[in-house]
DNA sequence: CGACTAGTTGAGGCCAGTCAATGTTGGTGG
DNA sequence: CCACCAACATTGACTGGCCTCAACTAGTCG
């Protein structure tokens, strides 16, 4: 824990308790959705300038997590929404028994904790894939400006609305689909995301295991891993590792689609 | 067409198209939340009488649907929300390529139509199972309604969560049950329903077939019908078509939670 | 270097799907 | 009232896709 560790270090960080994230205060890392390159694919999209400096006023500080760190856990209370800043995010449901399960993937621009809304207490939990920034909304100030700007109170429903037919299409994809087909339909979900950001559609780096995956698609890892290989073999793609380049996009796409 | 049909008739409907809702306005049908039975459990809970008031004068006509109707489908422009007044629905998600799923039941006091909720149109389809009514809420209004009365906000937050939430663990059970396992949790979850519905949790009518509970859990109507046969013989319920009577709580809960 | 995590690949088994025959129920018309 | 039909449900035999278990490789970190 002295000279040697490799990451860069963070003396304000030192006391705190391992693996659960901090806030960092350090001089004005207060967020400003009007300067944010991501406001068009967040909350603010559409807002009136006038507007967006009022959001401004309640979106909170921001939030760093480390690879690994939780940014809540399942029972804590529910007091803010988040919006993915920079990195990559995963939420976890989890069972009575023990059991649990990826119910997303967050990228930057998505907000997370939607599920906890209105309710006293997390019901899941959202851990960083990669080292992640996010933007704290504490909760009350924003429903109280929610009934103050029409167009923010829609977008918020418009969130909600898309979290929720987001989550329909992953039931189809478990009550209905094939292995090959999830990971297939998982494969050009994430090549959509990043090409609506601005990024690469074909050649992305996964920043999830294969186990990760495989609890996602509702498949087991060694499953994942042999579709890969097979996907490769077939010519749709390129795999090493976590680096996936996606090499014929349309037989992917008819990969989904092929029986009913 | 002429006098042989066998329902009751309806002139008002005559010259309508198949199987679509049509809204009745005979007369007042206009809903009052203030006098429903189901107000406990639907959208105005909670809420101080005048604040009841103002919810009456925004929620619309009451539209009675027959068995096998449907409110809304795809595609639809999305106007309403609809509180489940009588009988029971099903929201089916339909893929590009044809194929469906069940991706809910509604039971009375339930709200329906929450997917659509801030966009243009309708992702999925609500069908009655039963002969059933539903109340309509003009969305519009009632967004306009939810700014000026905060629990009326704050409820609507909590029934999108609730959604959020419950789609949540649908997906844990499709991801990580096996078939027993989702047909006991699926069995256990509409006996609490009913409970709390004040009817009995242990002895009710499934509105639903085979093939619409197998659709919902991921499993083909065979297999459901062999585990129906199979909690009957181990002594966990008492089965004869539709009616259900569950026996053996207990073991039932003990299925749901055996692995991890 | 050795320990550990992540990933790949193979062999075999089992759960649920598929196909098919039969039984049951409820609505309809003679 | 009964016969008929269609939709729904049950049951059996067989199949196959994914899981399980296990061995091995590659990369990372102390």
């Amino acid at each position: 824990m002295s000279s040697s560790v490799p990451r860069p270090a963070d003396p304000a960080t030192a006391e705190s308790p391992p693996r659960q994230a901090q806030v960092i205060s350090i001089r004005d890392l207060k967020s400003h959705c009007s300067s944010c390159t991501m406001r068009e694919l967040c909350l603010p999209v559409g807002l009136a300038p006038d507007d967006l400096k009022l959001l401004d006023t309640v979106v909170g500080s921001r939030v760093r997590l480390k690879k690994g760190e939780s940014l809540y856990r399942a029972g804590e209370s529910f007091a803010a929404l988040y919006a993915v800043r920079l990195g990559t995010l995963k939420t976890t449901v989890l069972a009575e028994d023990g059991r649990e399960q990826v119910a997303g993937y967050h990228l930057l621009g998505d907000i997370v904790g939607l599920d906890g809304l209105g309710t006293e207490r997390h019901g899941c939990e959202v851990v960083a894939l990669e080292d992640s920034e996010v933007c704290t909304i504490p909760f009350e100030n924003l429903e109280e400006l929610a009934r103050r700007i029409p167009p923010l109170q829609h977008n918020l429903h418009q969130f909600l609305a898309r979290e929720i037919s987001r989550d329909h299409s992953v039931m189809l994809l478990l009550g209905s689909m094939r292995a090959e087909e999830r990971l297939a339909t998982f494969l050009l979900n994430l090549s959509d995301r990043y090409r609506r950001r601005g990024y690469s559609s074909t050649e992305f780096v996964l920043r999830m295991t294969r186990e990760e995956i495989g609890s996602y698609l509702g498949l087991k890892l060694e499953t994942v891993s042999r579709l890969f290989s097979r996907f490769q073999d077939e010519g749709l793609l390129k795999v090493s590792g976590r680096n996936v380049k996606l090499t014929d996009l349309p037989a992917l796409k008819q990969i989904v689609g092929q029986r009913g």
